[in-house]
DNA sequence: ACCGACCCTTTCTTATCAGGCAAGTACTTG
DNA sequence: CAAGTACTTGCCTGATAAGAAAGGGTCGGT
């Protein structure tokens, strides 16, 4: 429990950096549109992933307009797979049952 | 994406209800030692996660003190499996690294 | 009968933090 | 030069988790 990451509980960042694991090199736009987030949203997100190397964000031009494009860096897709592997092994704990019940099961 | 459970997204909540989901019938204490949280924290999620009807609260004693035992009811039992699946779904989607690239892939 | 201990609950307060809104920047197009 | 594109930043609100501390009900010892 000690291994989920902070930044990827907010489901909105987990939402990105997950689309960002699929994609490689989103547009703003497309990520702000996939995730359904206002511009001022996703800028502070990105902000957030960026200054803690989670996201690479490179800003170009598409013909005369400007473009920016995220990146998940391979830290954060470690922290990524870090923190997906930690709830799986919360959810295999969920799932088995009964493995170690409680001391004291005196239940009225 | 939608079917992550708000309640569930928080960490400490989550350990409570996979704890008892591995569980059954745990006892307050125990679950607050397990989960490292204080009374208070503690009996502020119960009280959270039973008016949504994720847990049953039971009141009763041990010879002649009084205890408190938390169980997972089948709602939350349910509502965690589909947490956890949604989680698995963002998981596959974040591995499948590639599938779909997003529009425009004119990076300079 | 009183005091402390046990087992939570509740109230108060503080801290964090995501998102809406609005203004700002920088550049481009009509 | 006004208007639009593509973000960015600052201000504010609302939600919420946790610590601290006091409270409440019950029991056991003196």
């Amino acid at each position: 429990m000690a291994e989920l990451d902070h930044l990827l509980l907010d489901p909105t960042r987990l939402a990105i950096v997950s689309l960002l694991a699929a994609a490689e090199w989103a547009e703003f736009g497309f990520v702000r549109d996939s995730v359904k987030l206002s511009d001022s949203a996703l800028s502070k997100q990105v902000t957030t992933l960026s200054k803690k190397d989670y996201v690479e964000v490179r800003k170009g031009y598409v013909g005369k307009r400007p473009r920016t494009w995220l990146n998940l860096t391979d830290a954060g897709r470690d922290n990524l797979a870090g923190h997906i592997s930690a709830l799986q092994t919360i959810a295999e704990k969920a799932r088995s049952d009964g493995a170690q019940q409680p001391r004291d099961q005196t239940v009225p």
